[in-house]
DNA sequence: ATGAAAGCGCTAACAA
DNA sequence: TTGTTAGCGCTTTCAT
């Protein structure tokens, strides 16, 4: 393997300048004459130079990196918003390390210890378990799609999500304008605060059509995916087979109950209704292609990744909540 | 925000030995007494402490950290592999910097400058478009899934792959024996070895049916998904309407056909018949199933990551290339 | 078995 | 405008 990278000193005795005055060039602070700027830079350029950034990290204390936790990956949605976060963050010259947890408590916070033992400037957490309390504060962080449950000290943390509650109205107002009458959630699991707010919604909505508590069934599947959705399903409409109008807080569940329908012979949207949520690509190539309710990815990429380096940078924060408003993509489901 | 954490002076300061012991027993070599042993343990425990990476990084010249280029994390099949890499990194001990490069050659170039400055100990290459040769062979690096260019060095680098050809000979085998005589491949661009090497063997398999070179159509989408899938087989049914079997080199492809011939008004299988490649989720769940072949996505990531840090070890490598079965998973398309 | 000390590459006072 | 120097937290000789 050829050379390794030559360093600051080395510029140094190869442009005839101190160490300090190279590296006021590099990071284009401080004083220098427009002379010797050509003369460092030349050669930074001639030898392909690059700053060790864990020389740096070290003594400036601070990495230009920071840490994304996601529970799943493999769900297009996680990866779409990971994805622009990324992107963006880049763009503000920091880099990530995206870090799946598969929802479990314990890889989270194994996690967070090493991300703490890299430096990594601040936090990105997607609809994440929160491990440790104590650990996650040390940090700025910046919370996505689900609150922290430490909500007893606001301010102290920047919230950012979809209007999951107004998202669950809009599913409710679907399902009855396309003659549903018998309701259901499939769902996960309520800790998870944007599933619990959109079965909320869902059922304010419906409340205002006057449908009564009591006849709205709630099921929440062990994960959040398509086996999951189908085997939940399965389980209700045993016990309910008169219900004709579902709506499941995530896409991925919805393809289960999908695939459970085709399976039943019964038919969509006639016999029964259906509305997703995220709009996932899959959800306009399935067949039939899936009502849901969409988020805005791209908002969550650039809020997020601005948001973090507005806190790192120092600047005071213009508000810590912010509420992303959702839409309803009306398909073949209703 | 709490208290920073501690530093390896402070427990050396604390339990009354020098650092440098202290620094011996983290890293348990050397030799120490086990009083001190259980002494500074204690001191580590009751802190909290977590030795800091980059000063360990900047003293060793080496991070715990590997970097992972893939074209399109949103990818189910790239999303996968590039878990099952990082959760076996994990236990290995490294973290893992996943990079996307949306197959854009100038963004792969600087995740690589990127990662290079950050002093990742290797590089885990998904699928790229190898950017800056010189660059790379700098590092430890495994390849997977696409051939590099470099081919001339044989040798000098791993790579894991799944047998692509074979892969395309038993499309080739079930399209005809479900009844296509016209055949086309749906495909990708061809610099990228995977690709070209599927499509290769389903023009094997096919000829050993007899099946003439001049009468297998190929058609390259734009990107490597369905709506490209979908627009590019829009354009070669208006020439080729006749066509009635049809390898998709990936099951995104797939969805974009399976699509059009929706809209179209054709039947699956009975008017056209289709293989995908990967076997992603939605491949079970989508109507009709997909038949398709199925990659190995654990064994890519086991023996990835396995492979990585064995050279990072300094271990000899056993081989350097690696060709993983695939296998053919019939469902509703053909 | 343990300690002293040098040094990894860089930044930031402080001096000149 | 530029240089000297200390020091970030750690590992690793070399002594003892």
């Amino acid at each position: 393997m050829p050379k390794r990278n030559i360093s600051i000193k080395e510029i140094s005795a190869l442009s005839g300048v101190s160490v300090a005055t190279v590296s006021r060039v590099i990071n284009q602070n401080g004083r220098f004459s427009s002379e010797t700027e050509k003369r460092v830079k030349q050669i930074i350029e001639q030898y392909g130079y690059q700053p060790n950034q864990l020389a740096r990290g070290l003594r400036t204390n601070k990495l230009q990196v920071v840490g994304i936790i996601v529970p799943d990956i493999t769900n297009e949605f996680f990866a779409k918003v990971t994805l622009e976060l990324q992107n963006n963050l880049f763009e503000l010259n920091y880099s990530t390390m995206i870090c799946n947890t598969n929802e479990e408590y314990d890889i989270e916070r194994r996690h967070i210890t090493m991300l703490k033992s890299q430096q990594v400037s601040g936090l990105i957490y997607i609809s994440g378990d929160f491990a440790d309390e104590q650990q996650v504060l040390q940090v700025p962080t910046v919370y996505i799609d689900r609150k922290p449950p430490f909500s007893s000290r606001e301010g102290e943390f920047v919230l950012i999500e979809s209007d999951n509650e107004n998202g669950g109205v809009y599913a409710a107002d679907e399902l009855m304008k396309s003659g549903a009458r018998h309701f259901a959630a499939l769902t996960y699991r309520f800790e998870i605060s944007s599933h619990a707010d959109r079965v909320a919604g869902f059922r304010r909505g419906l409340k205002a059509y006057g449908v009564p508590e009591s006849e709205i069934h709630v099921a929440q599947a062990v994960q959040a995916d398509a086996e999951s959705g189908y085997q939940r399903m399965m389980e209700l409409f045993s016990e309910h087979p008169e219900i004709d109008g579902i709506f499941c807080t995530t896409d991925r569940l919805a393809y289960g109950l999908l695939d459970l329908l085709r399976e039943q012979g019964k038919s969509v949207p006639e016999d029964v209704r259906i509305v997703g949520f995220d709009d996932i690509s899959y959800s306009s190539m399935c067949s039939p292609r899936l009502t849901t309710i969409r988020q805005s990815v791209n908002s969550f990429g650039l809020l997020g990744a601005n948001t973090l380096v507005s806190i790192l940078d120092g600047a005071p924060l213009e508000r810590n909540r912010y509420l992303l408003p959702v839409e309803l993509i009306r398909r073949d489901t209703t």
